[in-house]
DNA sequence: TCCCGGACTTGCAACAACATTA
DNA sequence: TAATGTTGTTGCAAGTCCGGGA
């Protein structure tokens, strides 16, 4: 149903801020979502006290309303072809269903004896895991040559040479005491933006559990040498290892080889598993930590029913980073009537409600096209074109210098789209006589003049671009501004579709208000349509979903574009949150998450075999979880996808991995395994084709059922930052030395890196790289030119003989003194050089942001800043700050 | 149990802005 | 000051996973 509106901007009188505030003053409204409940208790009760119970029970503010205009509204839930989820509350979740009574093994803390049977089985089961190579990764990790041609996955080996810069900055050495108190406002409320945040923010009481205990506490042993490997590589052999901690151990699954250590008992996978992890976990105290597996070494940690709730440390005031954020804090709050908050609004369980009152102004519309009059040219004669064709002539011409001009895909989706816009009888009668070239050249002249305007005449632009956006960047959720993600919707284009997409080259047809579906609170205006005489398709007040806006995809229609809340919003933050939560949850149940595949390795159920072995190359490879795709998709595998062609079996025990993963990025690996999961292997490829599925009886929500049965809300995508975070927190404790920041940030790239390996995150070379090689190189030789002449000059100098001509002709008449000091001048600059060379070369294929982005826990990050006063601001950028926000104000002694 | 709609996260590339170098 | 390189931001494609209904 479409729907009139007729309301102005309810911002048209906000002030405005630049950006994101880092840290908001609170409000909280929704209640706590049942959904993830288990992992909200737990991270209630683990951390840092900084999620938001304290306030949950407050009631829901409308005091928003009184400051916002409120237009007539116009709903229409009647007309909408699916039922809005607010309607139908939805009670239960999938993970408060896999509750600890039907799978005993979800939950730690409901342990039970097992019966004989299953202990004697569990013990004998017991996987290697426990057995932990001790090499430190000091020893092994660096400087090996350069593999670029290698992918990522095969280049799991240490390397420290990075590069840094000069820092001068403070060190980070305080957090903001956390908040403990929402503060509930209308905007009409008197602001405390005049106290200072220490004492506007009391300390939590309810901290310094498992995540702000002492990682040392109970643990002096350093991490590195008792570490745990996963994922090692047969290229990497020699290195391998240390680097990837909590992470399964390769191969020795030899039960024979395992720790004397009273284990975790288990049942087999059928029958819940029931733990008696706290007993265990005491026996295992008593001996030696390196037998014991990380995950039950950081385990008092985490402990559920730990009673040292300590209070947290107030935190010292001072640093640069802290009076820099705080700064931005205040200043937010005092420009802005609404409310910041850092505190996380709860509720991010489906079928939950996540807000209680919505404002925005909808969404901002490309501009209509403007026709050039530029013809292009067919069979070498120019052609008239409408306004319709010319545009999209004008998308095709742009593509010219790109490789989607190589693919024959492209063409042939663009040529029929195309067509039918030019219509059966039009002259334009073959792609192939078809030359875009003057329209092309155009776009390129364009493009140069707005590359020549002056300073002045961008900033302009750039100026009037913002006031026209202004007002659909913000949104108000429960009072609290939020900045507003993709409030702009796609422009009509040609489709990109990644690697070899069918349906690369198609038509993206440009979405009209009439194709929007925007979701808004009852009580607040319905956003004025931008587009004048037209009208959004649908106005919907659902509480129970995050997005404010959508549209059908107009290449799959039966998928959708969403616009959401910014990255830097408490909603997204609360999400995240919870996410990296659920993953130190997985770090309670590896152990016997391990012990219990591995012993389904041999199991005569092929199904569970095949979970087994799934669960083993997701937990040691991070390998994605692998959904079934569409025939119009392009052909990417995971985990449960993977076809027979796809590895392939090296005796005696290595598996070769070869295939095109998400994005249509290779994963390419040779990897030595458990002999069980070897043999496993060799039995589901036996009598099958190469295009066969390799797991045949598996399909994720099969996997993913399965993993919820050995801890709440397990999903295979857990695994990548379980394994992601805990190599990073280990690889940063293990291997920061005492040293200048320069040295620690090295440190943490490092591990950064080798994260992103894991993970396989890739980006493509850049096209000036070789170029920006080969300028080094030149560099290199150039100094080193030098540093023999110097060496001449100074060889003469000290026999008292004058010095010869250099390259230029000229003398360098110097004291013996001043060349020495050249000569070391210029072998740093050839060292720093060098290294350069190095981190570039080394760097060149890896993307190290996906993994800072979406897998490490910032907590972490802030943790390990604070304890090595490494300002935050040389780790994460003013986004990653907004973004993590929630973590800022993580103890010191944090541990994953 | 399977299928599919729906909602959300993850991921890379392109572009823009800023910094450094010649 | 222009050219070049680096870093940050945006765009949007491509995943994961959930829940409801047949």
């Amino acid at each position: 149903m479409a729907v009139q509106t007729s309301v102005n901007s309810v911002y048209d009188d906000f002030d405005e801020e630049d950006g994101p505030t880092i840290f908001k003053r609170s409000k909280q409204t929704a209640k706590q979502s049942p959904l993830n409940s288990e992992v909200k208790k737990l991270s209630s009760q683990r951390h840092d006290g900084h999620s938001g119970r304290q306030v949950s029970d407050l009631p829901a503010s409308n005091g928003q309303n009184s400051c916002l205009q409120k237009g007539k509204m116009v709903t229409s839930n009647k007309a909408s072809p699916v039922k809005s989820p607010a309607a139908i509350p939805k009670a239960s979740t999938s993970s408060v269903k896999a509750s600890p009574e039907k799978s005993p093994i979800a939950n730690p803390k409901t342990l039970n004896t097992l019966d004989g049977k299953a202990k004697h089985s569990a013990e004998r089961n017991t996987p290697a895991s426990v057995k932990e190579e001790k090499k430190s990764f000091a020893e092994n990790g660096d400087s090996e040559d350069s593999e670029d041609d290698k992918p990522l996955s095969t280049r799991l080996k240490g390397n420290s040479n990075h590069t840094h810069k000069g820092l001068s900055k403070p060190a980070f050495t305080t957090s903001l005491p956390s908040v403990s108190k929402s503060i509930v406002k209308t905007c009409s409320e008197e602001s405390d933006d005049e106290v200072p945040l220490s004492s506007r923010f009391p300390l939590k009481s309810n901290v310094g559990t498992s995540s702000s205990k002492p990682y040392n506490s109970g643990d002096k042993k350093p991490l590195g040498s008792t570490i745990h490997r996963n994922g090692s590589t047969l290229r990497d052999k020699q290195q391998k290892s240390s680097m990837l901690t909590g992470k399964r151990p390769l191969d020795k699954a030899n039960s024979s080889e395992q720790s004397s250590v009273k284990k975790t008992k288990l049942s087999d996978t059928q029958t819940p598993m029931k733990i008696k992890q706290a007993s265990v976990k005491a026996e295992q105290k008593a001996d030696d930590d390196d037998h014991i597996p990380i995950a039950q070494r950081i385990k008092s940690s985490t402990s559920l029913n730990k009673s040292s709730f300590t209070k947290q440390k107030p935190l010292k005031v001072g640093s640069a980073s802290f009076k820099k954020t705080t700064k931005m804090s205040k200043n937010a709050a005092k420009n802005s009537k609404y409310i910041k908050s850092t505190k996380m609004t709860p509720s991010s369980g489906d079928g939950q409600k996540k807000w209680t009152n919505l404002v925005h102004n909808g969404v901002i519309f490309p501009p209509p096209y403007k026709p050039h009059r530029v013809k292009m040219l067919y069979n070498g004669k120019p052609v008239d074109l409408t306004a319709d064709q010319e545009e999209v002539a004008t998308m095709y011409a742009v593509m010219k210098d790109t490789d989607y001009m190589q693919k024959d895909k492209f063409k042939e989706n663009f040529w029929t789209d195309w067509r039918k816009l030019l219509g059966k009888n039009h002259v334009i009668q073959s792609l192939e006589k078809c030359d875009f070239t003057p329209i092309y050249d155009w776009c390129q002249q364009e493009k140069e003049k707005k590359k020549q305007m002056s300073t002045e005449e961008k900033k302009a632009l750039k100026e009037d671009k913002l006031k026209q956006e202004e007002k659909y960047m913000w949104a108000i959720v429960d009072g609290v501004k939020e900045k507003v993600g993709n409030f702009r919707v796609e422009p009509p284009g040609l489709f990109r579709g990644r690697g070899e997409h069918p349906k690369m080259g198609k038509l993206k047809k440009r979405i009209r208000p009439s194709d929007i579906t925007i979701n808004i609170g009852k009580d607040a205006p319905i956003p004025e349509c931008p587009i004048p005489g037209e009208s959004w398709k649908e106005v919907r007040h659902d509480n129970t979903v995050t997005w404010l806006a959508f549209w059908n995809d107009p290449i799959n229609p039966k998928e959708f574009k969403y616009v959401f809340l910014a990255a830097s919003s408490t909603l997204k933050g609360q999400s995240d949150k919870e996410k990296y939560e659920k993953a130190r949850m997985l770090k309670d149940y590896i152990e016997n998450i391990r012990a219990a595949y591995t012993k389904n390795f041999t199991s005569k159920d092929v199904m569970k075999r095949q979970i087994a072995v799934a669960t083993y190359l997701i937990d040691k490879l991070a390998l994605r979880a692998g959904n079934e795709k569409d025939d119009d998709e392009a052909d990417t595998v995971g985990c449960c996808t993977l076809k027979v062609e796809n590895v392939k079996a090296v005796a005696p025990n290595t598996l070769e991995f070869n295939f095109l993963g998400k994005d249509s990025i290779r994963y390419e690996n040779k990897v030595e395994v458990e002999l069980p999961v070897y043999k496993a292997i060799i039995q589901f490829q036996a009598g099958k084709r190469g295009s066969d599925d390799l797991f045949d009886q598996l399909d994720t929500s099969k996997l993913n059922a399965h993993l919820k049965e050995l801890m709440p809300g397990l999903t295979a995508k857990v695994f990548r930052t379980y394994n992601a975070s805990i190599t990073l927190d280990e690889m940063l404790n293990r291997e920061t030395r005492n040293g200048d920041v320069a040295e620690k940030i090295v440190v943490y790239q490092h591990a950064n890196k080798e994260v992103a390996i894991i993970c396989n995150h890739q980006r493509s070379v850049s096209k000036s790289h070789s170029q920006q090689m080969s300028k080094l190189n030149e560099k290199i030789s150039q100094l080193q030119s030098l540093l023999k002449e110097l060496k001449t000059d100074l060889d003469r100098a000290r026999k008292g003989k004058p010095p010869l001509k250099n390259a230029d002709g000229k003398r360098r008449n110097l004291a013996p003194e001043a060349i020495e000091k050249k000569i070391a001048q210029t072998n740093v600059k050839i060292e720093k050089m060098e290294r350069d060379m190095k981190t570039k070369e080394d760097l060149k294929t890896v993307a190290l942001g996906t993994s800072k982005i979406n897998y490490l826990d910032p907590r972490i990050t802030v943790a390990w800043c604070k304890r090595h006063e490494v300002p935050i601001e040389k780790i994460f950028n003013k986004s990653l700050l907004a973004k993590f926000a929630w973590a800022m104000d993580v103890d010191p002694d944090f541990r994953f």
